[in-house]
DNA sequence: GCACGACACAACCAGCGGTTGTGCGGATAT
DNA sequence: ATATCCGCACAACCGCTGGTTGTGTCGTGC
């Protein structure tokens, strides 16, 4: 593909040679072999050099954009100058879908996710500086920030009750936390120890709930089934979380008032770390933007 | 590339190589060569496979980028289902705009640009099938379009007058095509024979004027370095082009009014052509959102 | 008409990248 | 606690890809 993108822009093979560092001929081959292997011819061969086909031309944008998505993929593993990387609980929670209206405002910055399991992870990783910032609810009881580690409340997410269509408050407007003491809420996909976990805990205990953690966790999509299936399971699920159902699967988002439990995302970074953009992401969460003590809603006691 | 994305998806190294049909060791050794080069390990092995670094996590989506790269650039040159392939004269020019709002409103629909030299190798290429339309202004005197190549007035481009800051224009609101007489006008890229040269001849014609089109074609940046330096020497340039000359540079855009020539773009294509966003193309274009007759305006007689 | 420039073809060879065989370590089972 | 299994890494081997040098061919320009 470099090969075919310097030829293209060279004109020459013999130039495109000089410029890769290899003979003529090489280049010769690469461009015959790419030719045969696409079925079409990329150049038409003149005395003067080689000029591109029309399929050439159409080719030549694509071989560009791979070469560009190999220099952005080495760059995101780049130790030093890579781009910015945070980690967010989950693809489809919250915190991505911000941190995409962060991007949009900010498109200069490379921006990179993982998800990493718990908060004492994340903190592992922000000082050996894998990881940039983190989306975390912090702090956990007994478990205050380290002072190396920086933190801005940077939005609250309503807590929904999410059910299929046949259960008994499938078609409740709204539904107040402690109606909801005796139903049972299933959220297998809870692991013990992390802050998520924490927090619905709190949730549980404050409003005298049941929140079952028994079974496996074999991923959202069978936990939906078993929901949208169901006259009395149901669980909860953030008020900006993405999910993807099948289409014949009916299931209700029933918004929690009186109070609304919100989850407290909070970002986390390094005092050290010296990151380009990460300045900008601070002050993008940390503006003020949101509203954080708003009337009417729940959080833990422990919460910053 | 594909082996990390299929070993990661798989979490197995031996799943991936079934699914890539090698052994197990082979995949071991190109995750390996793989994180060598790139200085970092992309995965932590375990006793029940191979899990995801956070490296591994980053680099991921742009590694499926890659491949979601190389599987559009063959497919802009698979010869029966490739990407519709539409010939505009210039990246620059107003065609090549067009067409972004085309692929703004049709995102589905594929879309490779070549530029071809003039209006009769656009109708070989439209015969032979390489491309599926082209941008031209049509018909020349004395060459009425084949029967077999339908065509459509697309829009109208007023042409402007482009010149330096010391040039006796330079602070024109706007001037007329008949006051340009006497003034020099320099046009170097226009290849004799095209129907774009017919065009401006006709305009030369039309209004008394004097178009050089001496000295060779160096590409439009030299052009504007003339051009910006120059009291005397000016061009003619669509309202559309997108120029990009130096900073220093200060040239002047001057609209030409009583009447002002519009270059006529016509969108063509071969009758037989069953490309299916061919139709969405020439919806787009011929749905008479364009007005073609606007009073004011001038075309050479011969524009259809 | 001849020299030159640019690409293609042929022969050759190193090394990349595959295979088979085996070793090692962690997790599970007995 | 020990045996067993599963999954990945290492070693040895080898064919074929992809590079080199040398030469041929063709169109262009003096």
């Amino acid at each position: 593909m470099r090969t075919f993108v310097t030829a293209a822009e060279a004109g020459r093979f013999q130039d495109a040679a000089t410029d890769l560092a290899v003979t003529q001929q090489a280049v010769s081959k690469r461009i015959a072999t790419l030719e045969k292997t696409l079925g079409v011819r990329l150049f038409t061969r003149t005395a003067r050099g080689a000029k591109l086909t029309i399929d050439g031309q159409a080719f030549l944008p694509h071989a560009r954009e791979l070469l560009q998505a190999e220099a952005r993929a080495i760059a995101s593993v780049c130790p030093g100058r890579r781009a910015l990387r945070v980690d967010v609980i989950g693809r489809r929670l919250a915190p991505a879908g911000a941190l995409r209206d962060f991007h949009r405002a900010h498109p200069e910055a490379g921006l990179d996710l993982v998800t990493l399991v718990d908060v004492d992870t994340a903190i592992d990783a922000l000082r050996s500086g894998t990881i940039d910032a983190s989306f975390r609810a912090v702090t956990m009881p007994g478990r205050e920030l380290p002072d190396d580690i920086g933190a801005t409340r940077a939005f609250d997410e309503p807590v929904q009750f999410l059910t299929g269509p046949a259960h008994e408050l499938a078609t409740a407007r709204a539904v107040m936390p402690a109606e909801l003491a005796g139903h049972r809420i299933w959220m297998p996909g809870l692991v013990p120890g992390t802050e998520s976990t924490a927090y619905y805990d709190d949730l549980a205990t404050a409003f005298g709930l049941t929140i079952e953690i028994t079974g496996p966790d074999f991923g959202t999509e069978p936990l939906l089934d078993t929901v949208a299936d169901s006259r009395s399971l149901a669980t909860f699920v953030g008020e900006q979380t993405r999910l993807v159902w099948p289409a014949e699967h009916d299931l209700r988002r029933i918004p929690l008032r009186d109070p609304t439990p919100v989850y407290p995302h909070s970002l986390l970074w390094h005092r050290d770390n010296r990151h380009p953009a990460l300045d900008a992401l601070r002050r993008h969460f940390g503006s003020g933007r949101f509203d954080h003590s708003a009337a009417g809603t729940w959080t833990p006691a422990w919460v910053h």
